[in-house]
RNA sequence: GGCGGAGUGGCCGAGUGGCUUAGGCAAGGGACUGCAAAUCCCUGUACACGGGUUCGAUUCCCGUCUCCGCCUCCA
């Protein structure tokens, strides 16, 4: 079968044929950096970051260009409150989700463009714009300029709204010069103490939806493959993109996808409602490459309920693949990643990327091995490893990869196995003389060290305890 | 008011007109072990409710209830 995902416009499952062969242009909108990520945020960018990998493993060359919107009014009111300059705030912000980003293993993108760096390409798509009659200046000489959305009888096709139904957009304070309250502002005019960009129809800012037009356009082309975000950007974001970018005659995304929302108790996670959950606190419960594997488990366009339970029990799941792995590598040396991957697991990964089907796929896998560990069929289990590495490659979970690779522990290492193997000796040697109260002293003075011992036919092995 | 999604066993979470009705976590039993741990094997409890279609529905259709998202900033 072939690859095939679920796309928001058809609202069915198309198969996916890319408008170049062997290329892939996608299209993510990233983050508007008014404040930290939170998990919801890194859903989106790990969910993505799969299909990415898929489409790779798949044989396609993928350009990613994942926008940043560094200008907002959101971000003005953050910089006015603190005292500090727009782009302090959008600079930090930025960098706390490369970093969130980076953490959870998810690729970088080709490229990451900011909209405050795209403003010639935003004037020139306004241009086009009024020129084919689908935008205006605003009449009162604000500055704004609107996309008229009944010159454009597409306008809701995307979110399959129909315009008589549809309620203002209210994108500005006093909707000053709007033809129809519907209609959306492509650019803002400037107001007192707010940053300003020069325009043929006065100075202002960005509005919310033209950046992500025209830097899609600017690096994948008037038409691209796959569009990409969350489901509440589905309106108005989305659409106003595809009409603006239309309407000035691109074709714009062949593909849109959308991932599912986060919540916490049944409420939708959100910056304004405040109830958001940041990551750095998130990875003091469980260790990135877990709070991965708990955000790829569900298909990406399912809900998530939030709850640190379901946290733990994704750790815990993870760590039965991570355990296996570990024990493998002991046993048989390294193994390399295989490149061809079990029918099963590609099938569910080609229908509208199937994650969880997937991951039942790698947990037989390692039911597989650990009976090979265990019987002691080393080829096997080199066999076994060596698909279930492909296999988590793919989803970014290997946990062999140099992305979880603990940093600042140079050499200690050696230390703290040295010194383990002394403790381990001496309890060996209790046992043997059936001294098990001293043996089972050493092995619980070890476990309040944060290390944990197991017996194997192979005499004993330690691990630093997970969490 | 309009558009869309969802209700699966103790929990998380897939999926399907009947076939072995994923997978994980937790629980119980067994194997292994000095005891543990890890691992393997086995076990139970499902498809919101009411109708309909069908030889047969959790899966299709209709209705009801409940929850959630979007139409306002949002991944």
């Amino acid at each position: 079968m072939s690859l095939r995902f679920y796309d928001t416009r058809a609202r069915q499952v198309r198969d996916f044929v890319p408008l170049r062969e062997g290329h892939v242009s996608l299209y993510l909108c990233g983050a508007t950096v008014q404040a930290a990520p939170h998990i919801g945020h890194i859903r989106s960018g790990v969910n993505f970051d799969i299909l990415r990998r898929w489409l790779v493993h798949r044989g396609y060359r993928v350009t990613l260009c994942r926008n940043v919107t560094d200008i907002d009014d959101k971000i003005i009111n953050v910089a006015s409150a603190e005292g500090v300059p727009w782009w302090e705030v959008s600079e930090r912000n930025q960098r706390a989700f490369t970093w969130a980003y980076d953490i959870l293993n998810c690729l970088p993108p080709t490229v990451e463009p900011r909209a405050t760096g795209h403003v010639p390409e935003m004037i020139e798509l306004m241009r086009r714009l009024i020129e084919r009659g689908h935008a205006y200046p605003a009449a009162d000489d604000s500055g704004d300029v609107y996309f008229d959305v009944t010159s454009f009888p597409d306008y809701g096709e995307l979110s399959n709204q129909r315009l008589d139904q549809m309620r203002g957009a209210g994108d500005t304070d006093s909707d000053r010069g709007k033809r129809d309250p519907r209609d959306f502002a492509l650019w803002k005019g400037t107001r007192p103490g707010e940053p300003s960009w020069e325009t043929p129809w006065g100075s202002g800012r960005p509005g919310w939806h033209l950046e992500c037009s025209a830097m899609a356009t600017k690096y994948l082309g008037p038409t691209f493959d796959i569009h990409g975000g969350g489901v509440d950007l589905v309106f108005p974001h989305h659409e106003n993109e595809s009409a603006q970018s239309r309407a000035a005659g691109d074709g714009f995304a062949r593909y849109w996808m959308h991932n599912g929302l986060l919540s916490m108790s049944g409420e939708k996670m959100s910056k304004s409602v405040g109830n958001s959950l940041l990551i750095p606190e998130i990875v003091r419960e469980v260790r990135p490459v877990e709070l991965r594997y708990y955000l790829a488990q569900a298909h990406y366009r399912s809900v998530i309920d939030y709850s640190v339970e379901a946290l733990r029990e994704a750790a815990a799941a993870y760590q039965r693949i991570e355990g296996f792995v570990t024990r493998a590598v002991e046993a048989v040396g390294d193994v390399a990643p295989s490149k061809e991957l079990p029918e099963p697991f590609a099938e569910a990964l080609d229908d509208d990327l199937g994650v969880s089907q997937a991951l039942a796929a790698v947990h037989n896998h390692v039911r597989e091995g650990n009976s090979a560990l265990a019987e002691g069929a080393k080829e096997r289990v080199a066999e076994v490893t060596a698909r279930l590495r492909g296999m988590l490659t793919v989803l970014g979970l290997d946990p062999l990869s140099e992305s979880w690779a603990d940093t600042g522990d140079s050499g200690l290492r050696g230390v703290v196995d040295a010194l383990v193997t002394v403790a381990l000796n001496q309890r060996q040697a209790a046992r043997e003389r059936r001294d098990y109260a001293t043996a089972d002293e050493i092995r619980d003075q070890l476990l309040d060290a944060g290390i944990t011992v197991e017996d194997t036919p192979h005499g004993p092995r330690w691990e630093l305890r997970n969490g």
